[in-house]
DNA sequence: TTGTAAGCGTTATCAA
DNA sequence: TTGATAACGCTTACAA
């Protein structure tokens, strides 16, 4: 593998002529330079980036870091970020829980972009500095150098629990995710909201709460089953705990919707499939915004702290019009 | 940011030691030893991956290109390869076709596992070396650094395809992937002989050539509807596209499988959900094969140059019993 | 058992 | 317009 001093030689020049000529430094003679320049294609020399990063201190790679392999609209969310990214000079890396914090350090990446349950607020405030600007969707923190992206979860939730009471609901069951998470909390409190307003009472023995994984919602209506009392219609945090809902049902002989209604919470492409209601989050654009957002800070733009995206509901034949 | 400097300031000793602490030399005594780590979460010191990678030449982290987001077993080969590398002492990094030959050096990775039809052989010829080898997936190519894991496509396919011929079809389609693509070749090969041995002609008009992607099944059904002749099953090269197609057909008021079966292959979360006869591809399973592989390969052992993967035939609504 | 010093590939400063 | 040299943070002989 071809070094600069390798290209140095092969020009009859000293390395540091050479690296002039590949950073635009315009101290060097026309002719030197594109004699340098082919001769780094000759050689197809590129750069040692641990060298150039050691030196430098920054990397222009943002990264993505995500953990969870379940909910298919990571890849929106990723094509969204790469997309943005590729008009720029930036690269992206994308990378696990494991090595996040590995990655997350001035002289591997530039900034971070995180949606991931397990990376942990105090790693996020300790990393997150002037120089290296964190964007976390879904979560609300406070930090002068960290953007929050997160979905408007309560008005469109409020208006799907609405509409639900509109059709005659009036039981009501539950499926959160884990209680820290915003999404859940945000989400929940529309529905309690609705239910109170309009002088519904919920039993809190109706509330169960999963791991938004499919199983965990196959599991929450397996045991809303078996303690005999079913409710009218099931509520669930997102898609997939919703779908393993349905699938406990139906392998129970209950119809959805005449028996009971459901509904999600993503739109996924599943959800689309099987007809689920739910609410539709523009994940491609989240991804491409929280990119853009992240490059602009690092580029020294400031900009706004916090940004709420909107959703839409999406009623499908997992309710009835009118029960 | 503390540097090795720090630390060494701090514990009072030299930083070779702090060196020789962290990278387990044992000509430490006992009680610097535990003095020196204790300091370095203290002082929450990580060794700078650019420094460390400059002078080591490695890196311990391997990297995975892909840049296809509409086919969701993506995260599955992700979910397998992630579990492999968390055992081990390895990091892995993620990244599309933009930034990988950059990454691909050996200060920044210490090999690669690539699934993406952007990636051309002559790069990965150039690339694969002594100390950096490369795991392909899907595609066979003949290096002595670079192993190939490839799913058997052609005896599932020939199972499928003649499972078609025994329930009663006779006129086909094809709708397959970009012809120089080794799934595409393999599977089509397999349907060619099937019809051979069957003695069933196949007009070539009733090929069509599209990208893997859900809206070229859909056009490709398209032009069959307009084509006049309908095929009475419809054989596709993987499932985004058979998806595609029977959106389009049954806009049309053509219903599946009654007017026309419609087959997949990969088996993805929506082909379950749809009902789609495919192909099931064991995704978790071949990332995790490839990260073992990869690693394997770094570590010095030696391991075959070609594995392919067993692929499963799955029978479900949109073929009929019996035609 | 610990410290000194060289060197990894690059960029930046300053002198030629 | 060019080149010598120091510095980035680390590992590793080798010397103490």
């Amino acid at each position: 593998m071809a070094g600069i001093k390798d290209v140095a030689k092969a020009a009859g020049v000293s390395f540091s002529t050479v690296s002039n000529v590949l950073n635009g430094k315009k101290n060097v003679g026309e002719e030197t330079r594109s004699r340098i320049l082919k001769i780094c294609e000759e050689l197809e020399y590129y750069p040692n980036a641990a060298g150039r990063g050691l030196k430098r201190g920054n990397s222009n790679i943002i990264l993505f870091n995500f953990s969870d392999f379940d909910r298919t609209f990571y890849l929106k969310i990723i094509n969204g970020i790469n997309d943005y990214v590729n008009r720029t000079e930036f690269d992206l890396m994308i990378c696990t829980i494991k090595s996040c914090e590995k990655f997350m350090r001035n002289n591997m990446t530039s900034g971070c972009i995180t949606l991931d349950m397990g990376m942990k607020n105090e790693v996020l405030f300790k990393t997150a500095k002037e120089n290296y600007p964190i964007v976390v969707l879904d979560r609300v923190v406070e930090n002068p150098f960290i953007k929050c992206i997160v979905v408007n979860n309560y008005d469109p939730m409020k208006e799907l629990v609405q509409g639900l009471v509109d059709r005659g609901y009036r039981k009501f069951g539950f499926i959160g995710g884990p209680e820290q998470t915003n999404d859940t909390q945000e989400r929940y409190q529309a529905f309690l909201d609705v239910l109170v307003e309009n002088h519904i009472y919920f039993p809190s023995k109706n509330y169960f709460s999963g791991d938004y994984r499919e199983k965990s919602g196959f599991t929450a209506a397996t045991i809303f089953m078996l303690s005999g009392e079913l409710p009218e219609a099931l509520v669930c945090v997102n898609d997939n705990m919703a779908l393993g809902a349905i699938k406990a049902l139906s392998q129970n002989g209950i119809r959805v919707p005449e028996d009971i209604a459901v509904t999600g919470f993503d739109n996924s492409d599943l959800a689309e499939a099987m007809g689920l209601t739910t609410v539709d989050i523009p994940n491609y654009e989240r991804g491409y915004l929280a990119a853009q957002y992240l490059i602009e800070n690092i580029m020294g733009k400031r900009n706004v702290d916090l940004f709420k995206i909107s959703a839409q509901v999406r009623w499908r034949e997992t309710v009835s019009s009118k029960k």
